[in-house]
DNA sequence: CATGAATGAGCGTTCATTCAT
DNA sequence: AATGAATGAACGCTCATTCAT
């Protein structure tokens, strides 16, 4: 990979999370990115491939993020993980995170990271610590990670993280 | 408002939320509403004009819609009633909050309808129900209705609704 | 039809048969019709749609000029008519049949007016005529009008016709 | 002329004759002929000097199979050969030929091969055969060698030669 | 109020061509 | 001699917007 082609990713995945795929022309990607228009095409096909690529890429970094969950053994400890997981992202992660929840509302298909292997993880650290509707709980867990996600990927304002953190795990009898 | 104004706000709220408001063409909106494409730029200004009117108009209905949760006295029951919103918002609602969140993820600037009032409720409540950090609870009320909203919103299977309303009520003790 | 889209029509067929359809642009044709680009796209739908449209227009005057052949009942007369005929098309037609040559050598796909009927009569003639192999004749005949087409409409310098249509005649003892 | 030159222009020849001289971008060249685009451009310059290469090489091929016409003294001998030679082309020179009457039809400035020549020699024969309007025949007898070629080059059934030819040979008391 | 013909800027994409290596 | 990354102009086409009627 050249030094312009990971040029035109970062700045797509920029555009891409802050003003929308469509919204995003591939001659400002060009500019932005110093490069002709032309060479996106070269590298990338059209303007789907460019997408699929910025995915790929952030996918990996997050499977790699997310490996270490497989191998918690108290489920105390593995649900305070898992709650954290948003807080935790680091903010050269926020514009793949940023583009993944636009795809999301704009219902354009693509391949959504996986986070059931997570959850069902999860569910049975619910069952595990005596939860009465485990099943339940999963759909509250991903319903918190969805809006934290929201909350923190678009507020402006800067963010109590730790006390919100802590108000969140008290209601599972985290902390 | 004539009629064939109600049916082009319609027929655009219907489009901007189910294929995104850069995907949706004008024309499509005049062919679909059965209008001349003029019509919409003598009514509306321009495509920006027709997604305010839209907005203001469910707006609208969101502050009738939220007005009597200014009347509960007992702090249980309001925080209840809140925590409930996004579960019982009627059918007929989804397309508009499906069109204010993907806008809200395309940081497109509107008038977001203030739900800052209702935040201020909330925040009384709690203090007044003895939690220690009314203002983080407040962060963390504002998170779970995100997410509620975004997985009633997206998800694509029928949904648990009461079983995770209890879940979560649970973790208020409001059961 | 109004008067731009007949002009589009007018200059599209002229550029298309003088330069071949890949090499003629729509905004060279928009152009010199005096009319936007887009114009071509909201009357004929694509490039393609417009050399249908031009096709179409010069299908039709060909078999308003070909259905007086139908009702020879002399065979020499008949075969006289079916040779005249690049003989005898009109300059403003050249532009049409020269376009049809050129798809032609393209070997695009065009529903090519069928000539297949008229050489039908002409094998009908030879036979009554009493030439031996009335099949091997109407492929002589065939080529012999694909040649004079391609003489006359690729000529240059100015053209002997009724010389050079005599000589022809003779060839069939039709003078 | 290395291996890779030759490569390049019999590639260029078969898609220039068999898709276009347009439609065949210089990438698809380069590829199928297994070299890069570069290399085509050092050696022809342009796409356009890639086309008058294959032009020289074919005319060429050209010259040295019409050179035997100049040496025959029998007019009718020589008629019968100049007749024969569009249904006597092999078919490794169709491509050529086909590209040839394709850049014709598109007015593209190139040089035609001269047939002039031969048709001089045609003139001597025809008077010398004691034809009315020698003139007339050779503007005749050029028609019938386009029109042969037009049938035999685009003709996608099989194609009865030998009768065709016996058939236009009789034209010309020449059986 | 309403239409629909017309515009023109911008889109994603292709492709002949250049040039450092 | 040969490569392949890079360019930029042009392409077919879309679409928000204007305007005469």
């Amino acid at each position: 990979m050249t030094e312009k082609q990971k040029n035109i990713l970062e700045i797509a995945l920029q555009l891409f999370s802050k003003e929308g795929f469509y919204a995003t022309s591939t001659s400002k990607i060009a500019k932005e990115a110093g490069v002709s228009e032309g060479l996106i095409f070269r590298h990338f096909t059209n303007k789907d491939g460019l997408l699929k690529a910025i995915l790929k890429q952030g996918e990996d970094e997050m499977n790699t993020l997310f490996s270490p969950l497989f191998n918690y053994t108290d489920p105390a400890e593995l649900l305070t993980k898992i709650i954290e997981i948003p807080f935790r992202v680091s903010a050269n992660q926020h514009n793949y995170w940023r583009l993944i929840y636009t795809l999301k509302w704009q219902e354009r298909a693509y391949n959504e990271i996986s986070i059931a292997p997570i959850m069902a993880l999860a569910k049975e650290a619910f069952a595990s610590l005596g939860y009465a509707d485990p099943e339940a709980e999963v759909a509250v867990l991903e319903m918190i990670l969805d809006g934290a996600a929201t909350v923190i990927l678009l507020k402006n304002e800067p963010f109590e993280t730790e006390a919100t953190l802590c108000a969140l795990k008290t209601k599972y009898k985290l902390d």
